[in-house]
DNA sequence: TGGCGCGTGTGACCTGCGCCACTGGATAGG
DNA sequence: CCTATCCAGTGGCGCAGGTCACACGCGCCA
């Protein structure tokens, strides 16, 4: 691991290499196979992780076993940090959806790197805050939107963190089933697969095993909304 | 306001004399009538607010004017945390449900203050960790729960937060008509209605108007999950 | 190379719940 | 005191979407 790929992280894009090679000092490194699980909800844990390579579903499990996920992330994006201020047991499952890798850090070194660097703890704070508004929004979806809407959204979210335009489209390689894209936008596999076969039918994209090419951006945006 | 209702608010119960009144210099107070708006979601605003006393509801509007609540608050609890950290328009309505007055305080102040106090900053921090918990939890329920479910888990987490213990049950004031009961878990005035008229008829709680008296605490916590 | 499992595609039900319509009681304002 | 408004209660209708059932293709391993 270089500086370099710490650098994907939009918290510490900022760092002078000195901070960032202290930081990378105690940090480990880890890696998973597509499916693996890096820690389950309710284990005991308190690192904080930082996707370097790969994606990661962060979910849930129900009392009667149905599985809900709560995000999607690929580099450059971390998680546990609710663990950093908020101790106790982890409160979802991380799994790796394509073979992925991890830099982590303690709780306790990070806070002590963070000494004197507010600027990143700042940062820091935005991240969470922004993660809370952003799990307000999906609340608000769910009361509102239909499940095709929600599946719209789902996809320009994926498309504008792991799109790539090309000339007959935005090309989303979101390594998702349909069974994960379902778990993510809390419906069925079956309507969302209804949903996407709709959405093709009318042009505006073209399904591709665990990925789609978006050709009309606007009208999905549209039914969006 | 004196030292004492602000220690009412488990971020400030552990403060010595000295820095409750530090505290207090440079907090002002708010007072609203039952219906009345503190501030509107996009409107600019970094204050910190804390009830001191009656309830608020913490909602958002969706675009075709439909409102959600993402929370009821009672005295001893903040908001508008998120300005703290995450800088930008409100990202929800504050309305009051009774009655209500609070302390607040500008994000300068407060983090000025904070400076020295790593345990409350620390404090602040957990608290906001743990709404995300909440929100988290709350997305769940939603793709999991039907909605007498939601409303028995709304019900219980009222009880808990303003229920008073009496031999004929637990008393829960809580000041919300049915319909906003039905925003805050995401369902329709009638069908919470029915919900509740349900719950009624088998024994588990009597209606009262803007409150209700859970005779069966067991039963409808079973209801819940 | 044949079978098996996994992901996808699609139709046929069935039902929870949103929306509508209306009633009756309670509260407030003229 | 009468009317207007708000809130609670209830029935009926329609539909989005969940569940079930099944079919197809593709890759993998014995």
């Amino acid at each position: 691991m270089d500086n370099e790929v710490l650098r994907q992280a939009p918290l510490f894009s900022a760092l002078d290499d000195e901070a960032a090679t202290a930081l990378r000092g105690s940090m480990s490194e880890t890696r998973l196979r597509r499916g693996d699980v890096l820690f389950h909800e309710g284990d005991a844990g308190d690192r904080l992780y930082i996707v370097m390579d790969g994606k990661i579903k962060l979910g849930r499990t129900s009392s009667d076993g149905r599985e809900n996920l709560l995000a999607i992330l690929g580099p450059g994006q971390m998680f546990g940090e609710l663990s950093l201020f908020d101790p106790g047991p982890r409160s979802a499952t991380v799994t790796a959806v394509t073979d992925a890798s991890f830099a982590s850090l303690s709780h306790e070194d990070l806070l002590k790197w963070l000494e004197g660097r507010p600027q990143v703890a700042r940062g820091l704070l935005a991240q969470i805050a922004g993660r809370l508004r952003k799990a307000n929004d999906v609340n608000a979806d769910l009361v509102f939107s239909d499940v095709p809407g929600r599946v719209a959204k789902a996809l320009l979210d994926l498309a504008d963190r792991f799109g790539r335009t090309a000339d007959d489209g935005v090309h989303v390689h979101h390594d998702l089933t349909q069974e994960e894209l379902a778990q993510l936008v809390g419906a069925s596999r079956e309507t969302v697969n209804k949903a996407l076969a709709d959405f093709a039918s009318r042009g505006w994209l073209r399904l591709e095993p665990r990925s789609v090419v978006i050709m009309d951006v606007d009208r999905l945006r549209r039914r969006a909304r």
